[in-house]
DNA sequence: AAAGAAATTTGGTCCTACCAAAATTGGGCC
DNA sequence: GGCCCAATTTTGGTAGGACCAAATTTCTTT
């Protein structure tokens, strides 16, 4: 179409293409630039921002000193891009209350779905869940996983790939967040309860009460995360007073 | 932290934060490469290769032989790279089919959520909506965008910009398969009239109808891009047996 | 002051070179 | 033969210079 195109984007397209065919097959290496260099007749410039170009679209994955590996790209990679993009937004306390507010309401809808139409084995699996989850209340950290694991099991039985990416990419931005938690044995026991009327809510066929619950119980993770939001406004505040302390000294 | 971090990534997490405090002002033009080169005492390479990254992370929007633009992220930019990452998968239909599953259940939660918890001016807006959709069933190309325009309000409703961006999202990713559908009145015409049913349900607080119109009224839908899906088979199709003629002859 | 021509700057591409980190090779040892 | 460690080669990251065509700016002309 048009000839005016960067070369840069050429070469990408055509490697592009080679993935998605399988002539690259997943998890294998790339050529070195050299060859690469070789085989499209052109500088090691342009093949370098062409292996730029597939990795920010999840062609690629590249680490700093190693060749990149060829991923033939799901709708996980497709979300592993956003969560670059997004980062920043977590930083800001309406932000992350907007992106957790649509967490709510996901979870909210896919309880309701779940109580109206689980199946046998998807309700075997949350049991499961909340077995693995009740043994791990005395360590945050295994809680943890087992918490995401449980609610792993919502997005799974969508029987939809796109359903986990969705949760996955939440989870990651609500990692760092987590991170700055404090260890709290009660706080794990009122999730773990809270998991185990949603389950019962589910059990009964009672998508209004599962409803119910899981927005409680979201919104009381919510203030989990906000409350490390809080503390880390309260650090800073008190950094920025060191800070003017000190240039009062230097005046 | 660590000392061995690639240069490019230095030069871009500056700029990074100079866009987001505001130094870089939304809109403005990036100083040249040789500027920023100086600047950075670096060499145009990694200053090629930052530019690269901020582009692909949505801080700067970059034409082939212009300066980039300066663009302060927000939601929208943050999906509009899931837009470019995700492009492949809807040529695959399991990809699109999956994606547009996400849709139904999006909205079906979406309008339950209003017939509980429209407000007053939601109410109007959507009247607003589907009136002037009914104005444009003899136009296809208007009936498209009041149809658009009629979903957004449900987006809208929820007041947060995360929501609007999604629906947004999902119509970039369907525009190209509506380019592909013939005109067909008829087809505009029970669309506008499973929005009124639809309207009329949440006017009722009717949630569990509200739902269940919206699960056929985009069932429906997914039918008519199905048929372009197949459509476009069939053409292959065709194709490929002409290419199989041809070798025969040369044959 | 507006329009057009000339000069300058800038982005895209190419090349060469260097260094440190990986990958490969080659021994030497068990 | 198989395994581990050192020597060697290859490779990725960065620097810096060069060239061209497209953009931009400056200057001239009307």
């Amino acid at each position: 179409m048009e000839k005016v195109e960067r070369a840069a984007i050429k070469v990408a397209q055509t490697l592009e293409s080679e993935i998605l065919s399988g002539a690259l097959s997943d998890g294998s290496n790339l050529p070195t630039e050299r060859q690469l260099l070789d085989r499209f007749c052109t500088s090691r410039t342009v093949i370098r921002e062409a292996i730029a170009l597939l990795d920010s679209r999840g062609y690629l994955i590249t680490k700093p000193r190693h060749r990149p590996i060829v991923r033939r790209p799901g709708f996980d990679s497709a979300f592993s891009v956003v969560r670059n993009a997004a980062s920043q937004l977590l930083t800001d306390a309406q932000g992350l209350r907007n992106l957790f507010e649509t967490r709510i309401f996901m979870e909210k809808a896919l309880v309701r779905h779940l109580a109206l139409h689980a199946r046998r084995d998807d309700i075997v699996q949350l049991k499961a869940a909340l077995e693995a989850n009740k043994q791990c209340i005395d360590n945050s950290e295994a809680f943890y996983q087992t918490d995401i694991a449980f609610h792993r099991v919502l997005y799974r039985a969508m029987n939809n790939p796109i359903y986990v990416s969705i949760h996955e990419t939440y989870i990651l931005w609500l990692k760092q967040r987590w991170q700055q938690m404090p260890d709290c044995q009660q706080r794990n026991q009122r999730n773990y309860d809270e998991h185990t009327l949603i389950y019962q809510a589910i059990l009964e066929r009672d998508a209004e009460q599962a409803e119910k619950i899981m927005g409680q119980h979201l919104e009381n993770s919510w203030q989990d995360v906000k409350m490390t939001f809080e503390l880390i406004r309260q650090e800073t505040k008190i950094s920025e007073a060191a800070t003017g302390e000190a240039s009062l000294l230097i005046d």
